[in-house]
DNA sequence: AATGAATGAGCCTTCATTCAT
DNA sequence: GATGAATGAAGGCTCATTCAT
């Protein structure tokens, strides 16, 4: 229903955006319907037209960002890259290079991550997995010996959540890219899980 | 002035340890004045008694619950062992320790350190870092070649994080602790590290 | 907007006359969201709906009674009489005319005048003046030799406070309007200023 | 019990001093316990000790500066003086001068007269009558002829009012009072009443 | 005499949500 | 589809006052 970086012109769309807006420089909790309402200039009763309550919204937030990460993952990795080790290399490069882009998104998605509010929204797990499937399940298929573990939540552990780690710690300036490039963090990340 | 595992018996201990409760089973944002007061049985105004305002008592549930992380730390690692790579090693397995015996600690250090929160409660660069100031400065002097990287952060990343994610991963039941072991999580950072 | 001793529907009007009763009976500090709610018979949070808060509540109770007041005598005093005598007696004529019909209203205003409240209800210098600039217009530019003073302050110490002591008086039954006639009060007045 | 421009060493008289000051700067309504206790550095419990409730702190702050203004004019006006004109005059000079050298006094009686508070207050008319007995006495036993009107509100609406105000307008430089002199306050006065 | 601790009641304000239009 | 109006519930916080020490 909404393509990355495409200009929004429906309410859905705005209200979408604008609560990103929020989360980020204030925080999940201190979205409320009132400065949705406020911020995309749209009666806070009319939000109900959209979305059945203030959950839907925080739900329907957090899972098109997650949308446009898996979409963006989807697009940029070559499916047909046979080694495994290349293939995951190529899945961190991706993941940082929609970093790079999209700053904003990952930290939503980072933020809901991290919040118990996630509990509550009733999210499958097959939604909060969206975008990794393919990546766990090459990891999965490949030949014994390669990798030290499977566990879904390990390969985020090494190989998505240093990423993200990065990504921030550039951002405030808590690290400089050109010392400490992404290709290291991706080395050591590889080091780790093989 | 609050000892671990010791049995609260003022009202300040009594609110850090509930309020502790509220943010391990409702998230930071879900904690009010009212709550506080029903869970305590303390009335809401005395709360004011302890504590300027909400923020400060969950400054004080943040700061409170890292220096008990830190102490822990600091009881724990033999300070003398020369051997860098050693010294990672016991810090990591100390945190994996505390992270036994208080989850509940880390997983509220957590939150708060993925919250936007933690911007607002005006604490200093030296609080947030409690615990980890020996590690850091290990890194730092040690012999070049040793470590690939030795910004705080990402001695964070690869050793302090994937610990935690593992604690989570087993009290969710995502990991087996015996098929996947906390020394094969160790050792992979260690790769990573080094 | 809302028309003397008309009969008020909107909620708005009735806002400003319950608090009106409020502060006559109470005091200006006595006024609370929760005692206008149950006066009104309107739910606290629906006052926000019409202002933007309290202090909003009280500028506009202030307002309207000045403007009311205002209102009375512009269209009272005839403004043709060329006579200045003639024409400030006619005023406090006006003044006391719109005290006896509006008796409550003018000790709304006088609250107000008389509290450090009005001081942080950031009122302009042209409001707190409303109804009086043709009087203090009149005396500036009659011919030298008239009026002892002409400064605005002393116009109403002599030719509007004494009218609106006069009437609480009677109201209190500290005086006997029979014996001590409003025009004896006016006669008095016009002496010390001339 | 509390002697005017004397240092008070007392917890009573710093308390009845600190709050006139907030009366001054805040108004009535926005004095408290706590910001008293604050403002003396007594413990709002002990302010206890010497009053019975706030209401009593008030009355008390109230009746202690219409003491020191009744002490102050009983000190200053020469009841010997035979001519009732002069007299009275030199008892708006004693009001005047009082208002110099005591003007945050005279304010505060000002604003409690003005408040609706003071009827909660319990305050007898003696009470409130305090320094003006002697006047009204005076006026009263005048030959007829003299005087147009003996009521006391009248009395004091020309007699002490026109006083206060001017010394009001004087603090708020809306007057000059080398341009519009206390003389020539005290002459209108005096033209009004006789 | 003096006060730290405690509290129920109340303060102003914002909340998510509903509903008639 | 869109919204202005309305509200009960809850938010954080301050209040005057009491009481044990």
């Amino acid at each position: 229903m909404r393509q990355l970086r495409e200009k929004d012109t429906s309410k859905y769309n705005k209200i979408i955006d604008e609560v990103g807006k929020i989360i980020l420089t204030e925080g999940i909790s201190s979205v409320s319907m009132s400065k949705i309402a406020k911020a995309t200039g749209i009666s806070s009763s009319t939000i109900y037209v959209y979305f059945t309550d203030k959950d839907d919204v925080l739900k329907k937030v957090y899972l098109e960002n997650k949308k446009n990460l898996a979409d963006y993952l989807a697009k940029q990795i070559d499916s047909t890259i046979t080694d495994d080790l290349q293939y995951i290399r190529s899945y961190m490069e991706a993941v940082y290079a929609f970093g790079q882009e999209n700053f904003e998104a990952l930290m939503i998605i980072d933020q809901f991550n991290h919040s118990p509010i996630l509990m509550q929204l009733n999210i499958s797990v097959v939604e909060s997995y969206a975008g990794f499937e393919m990546l766990f399940e090459r990891v999965d298929r490949a030949p014994a010996g390669i990798f030290k573990a499977v566990e879904p939540i390990i390969l985020l552990t090494f190989g998505y959540t240093p990423i993200v780690m990065y990504l921030q710690a550039i951002k405030l300036e808590q690290i400089d890219p050109k010392s400490t490039t992404i290709n290291q963090i991706i080395d050591m990340s590889i080091k780790a899980i093989t």
